[in-house]
DNA sequence: TGACAAAGTTCAAGACCTGAACTATGTGTA
DNA sequence: TACACATAGTTCAGGTCTTGAACTTTGTCA
C-alpha cells in the first residue's frame, strides 16, 4: 500500500468508527460509556454520536437502564432501520443466505440444497443465487438497504479478481463464482451497480476470523473437518480492526508418505487418512442419503468414540495422531499462541492436544517454540456465518458514513 | 491491541513519520518532491521539516541539485548528528556490533570470533557487550545519541520478557541473552536506563524482513541455510509500515518419516538430510577449522555442484528436493506470493525452483493454491543486518520526535 | 422540597491541514 | 543589462476536530 498523509477528517472517520464499534458490541452503552471505553472526551462522543445519528446508523434506545444516582443514561443502539450485511453461504450441502444486522442479529434467512452436482458449478451458483436473491427482497420489502454482499465458499479462493481455486470434493478446477453469480442474482447485480463491492471468501478463513474473536489471542492456527479438512491462521493487527486472514490447504498436507493417492496428485494428504469419509468408512458408519447425511453419520461417529466403540475409537486414535503431527508442522511454521479445532473434530479436542504435546520437538529440553493448547471451537457450526459477518462489520466500521 | 482514539496530535505524528521517510528513503529530496510524493500540501510539508530540522533530525543539504528553471530546489539529507541505530548482531563464527544512521550508513563496525563454546551462552554474550561497547564508545565520541538497539541472534527467539528459546548448534536450552548482555555491557545498561527499549529478533525475522521490502511482494516465505536452517513468513501491513513477521523453524519441519534422529527429538527434521554439515560430509568437503571455515567449505560446495562435480552435484539434487517438499508443506499453509532463499542455498535456487514446480497439488490440473516463485536472495549475507536495521527505522519512524 | 450526582451539551482554545496568495531565486531571451 | 518566466518555499485565512471546563438536564435520596 502507497504512503498515505493523514488530516483532520481521517481523525473523524476513525472516531466515527470507534464510536459506531462500541454501540454495535457493548449492549446498550451510552454516552458517557464510549467516552470512558474509548478515552474519547465526553464532547467529542456528544458530536460522533449526533453524527452517526443523522446518518441513520445509531438511535437513542428507551430500554431502561439500572437506575442510579444522578441523570439517567441514553442508551443507544444500533438503528432499527441501518443498512444491513449479506452473507451467501455455501457448505456441504447448502446454499444459504442470511441478512444480519451489522450487530450480527439475524434479520432473514433462506437456505437450499444444492443436490452436489459434481463439476458444475453453474449449478450451485443458481441455488445461491435464488437464497441471496429472496434474502435481498424481504430486505426491500423491510426498507432495508444492503451495505455488503460476503460470498462464503467451502474450497480455497485467489486471484485477482478472486476466484475458487479448486475444489476437491465436487472437482471443479477455478471458478469465477462471484461472476456466475452476477449473471444470475438481480440483487447482486443491483448492489454491484450501486457501487457495492461483493466479496467472495473462503469458509475457513472467515470461520477462524470468528474462532480468533472468540478467544482473544494473538496468533491462531484453526483446523476445520466437515466435509473436507481446510484451515486458516488469523494474526491480530495493530488496531482490533486489523486481524490478518492466512488460508492454509491443511488438508492436503502431505502427512504419510508413500500413501494413497489424494485427489489433488499427491500421495498421503490429511485428507487421506483423517478425512471425514475416510474416517466414517472405516468405522462402519456411512452417511446416510438423506439431508444432513454426513453431519447425523460424524455425530454418530463422535459418539461412538467418546463412549468407546470399537472400531470407531481406534479408527480415531490414528487420525488424531495425524491431525496432530499436521499441527505440529504448522504450528513451527507459524508460531500460534492457541490451534482451534472446528467442524465435528472440536469435540474431539482434548485427544489431538494430548497427542500434540507428546510430539513437539524439544532442543535441552526446551520446545523449539511455545507450545500452543488445542482446544474445540466454542463457535460451531456458526463459526463461517458469524465470522463473515464480523469481516463486513470490520471493513464497514472502517469508513461508517460510507455505509 | 486496545481501542485507540485519535486526535489532532497523532495526525502529526503519522506525518512527521511520512516526511522523515521521504528524506531517509529519497536521496537528496526537497520540500517539493515530498509534498507530492506524499500528497500533503506544500504548506504542510514546510512546517513539518522545520519541526524536523528543529528536532535536530533533518538538515538542508547544499547537495547541487539538477538545474532548472525557477528558484533551485533546496534538497534535504538526515542530519549529521542525527541519533544512531545499533545492530548487535550473533552469528554462526562471529559477534558483530554495527552502528549506522536511520538510512542505513554504516557509522562504526566491531566484529570478534566467539569461539563457539557449546552450551556456554554466558561467554558469548560477554563477546557481545564487548563489541556493542566498542561501537556504543566511537558513537559517543562522535556525540551521536543511540535512537536504538536491536540484538540479532540465529536461534528462534520469544516470550515475555523476549529470550532465546532453544539452539541447535549450541546446544543452549532457553536463555535471557537481553539480560545477560545486560549485565556485561555498560552501553546496553546506559541505554536502558535512558528509557530505550532494547529489542531481541531472531535472523531469519529480520533476514526475512529485508528480501521482503527487497522483492515487493505481499506474502513471502523465506529459507535461509548456513550454519543452520531457519526461516520466517513476511507479510505486508496496509500501510507500508505495518509488516508483520512471522518465524518459523523450517529446519525442524519432519519431512523424512522414520528419518534419523535429530537433536530437537524429532526424526527426519529438514536439517537432517539438507543442513549445511550433512551436505559438505557426504560431498567429501569438511569444513577448516580456520575463521569463515564454513563459509568457504560452502562456496567449494556451490561452485562443484554448479559445475557438475560429483559426489556433490547428486547430494545436492536430493538436498534440493526435500528444500522443495518443505517449501511446498508451507506453502499450502501460508500461501506466499513469492518464496526467497538465503544463505548458501541461494545460489542454488533455480535448483529448487525446478523441484518445487513439479510437485504442486492440483485439483482438476488447478493449483491448489497459486504456485510461487522460488528466487535466490538478492541481498545476501547482509539481509539480517539490513533487516534489522529497517525494521528499527520503522519503529523510529512512527514517533519521530521521540527519537 | 432541596441537596446531590451523574449524563449530556456547549463553547472557547488549540492543533493541523488545505489552498491560495505571496515571496524568493534562479534561467532564458532581448 | 534587463525583464519575463518558472519553480521552490512561506505565510496566512479558513475549516475540521478534539479537549476540557463550565453549564444544563434529569433523576435519586434524605
Amino acid at each position: 500500500m502507497a504512503i498515505m498523509p493523514l488530516a483532520t477528517p481521517d481523525v473523524r472517520r476513525h472516531n466515527l468508527g470507534l464510536v459506531l464499534g462500541r454501540v454495535l458490541e457493548g449492549a446498550g452503552e451510552a454516552r458517557a460509556d464510549i467516552a470512558g471505553a474509548t478515552g474519547l472526551s465526553r464532547g467529542a462522543v456528544t458530536s460522533l454520536v449526533a453524527e452517526l445519528i443523522a446518518a441513520g446508523l445509531v438511535e437513542e434506545s428507551d430500554v431502561v437502564a439500572p437506575a442510579g444516582m444522578g441523570r439517567p443514561r441514553t442508551t443507544l443502539a444500533l438503528a432499527a432501520a441501518a443498512p444491513c450485511v449479506v452473507i451467501a453461504l455455501l457448505d456441504a450441502d447448502h446454499a444459504t443466505a442470511v441478512a444480519g444486522t451489522l450487530a450480527g442479529e439475524e434479520l432473514a434467512r433462506a437456505s437450499r440444497r444444492h443436490g452436489r452436482p459434481m463439476g458444475d458449478p453453474v449449478a450451485i451458483a443458481g441455488v445461491l443465487a435464488d437464497v441471496l436473491d429472496e434474502v435481498a427482497g424481504r430486505m426491500a420489502e423491510a426498507r432495508r438497504r444492503i451495505a455488503d454482499v460476503c460470498v462464503v465458499v467451502w474450497a480455497p479462493v485467489g486471484g485477482t479478481p478472486v476466484r475458487v481455486l479448486a475444489d476437491t470434493d465436487l472437482a471443479w478446477g477455478e471458478v469465477d463464482l462471484l461472476g456466475l453469480l452476477r449473471a444470475r442474482s438481480t440483487a447482486l447485480a443491483a448492489f454491484e451497480r450501486a457501487g457495492g463491492d461483493a466479496r467472495l471468501v473462503s469458509d475457513s478463513e472467515v470461520a477462524a476470523l470468528a474462532e480468533h474473536a472468540a478467544v482473544g489471542e494473538n496468533a491462531l492456527l484453526y483446523l476445520k473437518a466437515d466435509s473436507g479438512i481446510g484451515g486458516a491462521v488469523v494474526l491480530a493487527g495493530a488496531d482490533d480492526s486489523g486481524a490478518r486472514v492466512l488460508p492454509a490447504a491443511l488438508g492436503h498436507l502431505p502427512v504419510v508418505p508413500d500413501g494413497v493417492r489424494c485427489a489433488c496428485g499427491q500421495r498421503g494428504c490429511l485428507v487421506t487418512v483423517a478425512g471425514p469419509d475416510i474416517l466414517l468408512a472405516r468405522s462402519g458408519l456411512e452417511p446416510l442419503a438423506a439431508d444432513e447425511g454426513l453431519t447425523i453419520a460424524l455425530e454418530a461417529f463422535v459418539t461412538q468414540v467418546r463412549t468407546g466403540v470399537e472400531p470407531a475409537a481406534s479408527v480415531w486414535r490414528s487420525a488424531a495422531a495425524e491431525i496432530a503431527r499436521t499441527l505440529q508442522i504448522v504450528a513451527l511454521t507459524v508460531a500460534p499462541d492457541v490451534i482451534v479445532l472446528g467442524g465435528f473434530v472440536a469435540a474431539l479436542a482434548a485427544d489431538v492436544d494430548e497427542v500434540f504435546r507428546g510430539i513437539q520437538p524439544r532442543i535441552a529440553h526446551v520446545p523449539v517454540l511455545p507450545v500452543a493448547p488445542v482446544l474445540g471451537s466454542a463457535l460451531g457450526a456458526d463459526a463461517a456465518l458469524r465470522g463473515a459477518q464480523r469481516d463486513a462489520r470490520m471493513r464497514l466500521l472502517a469508513d461508517p458514513l460510507a455505509i
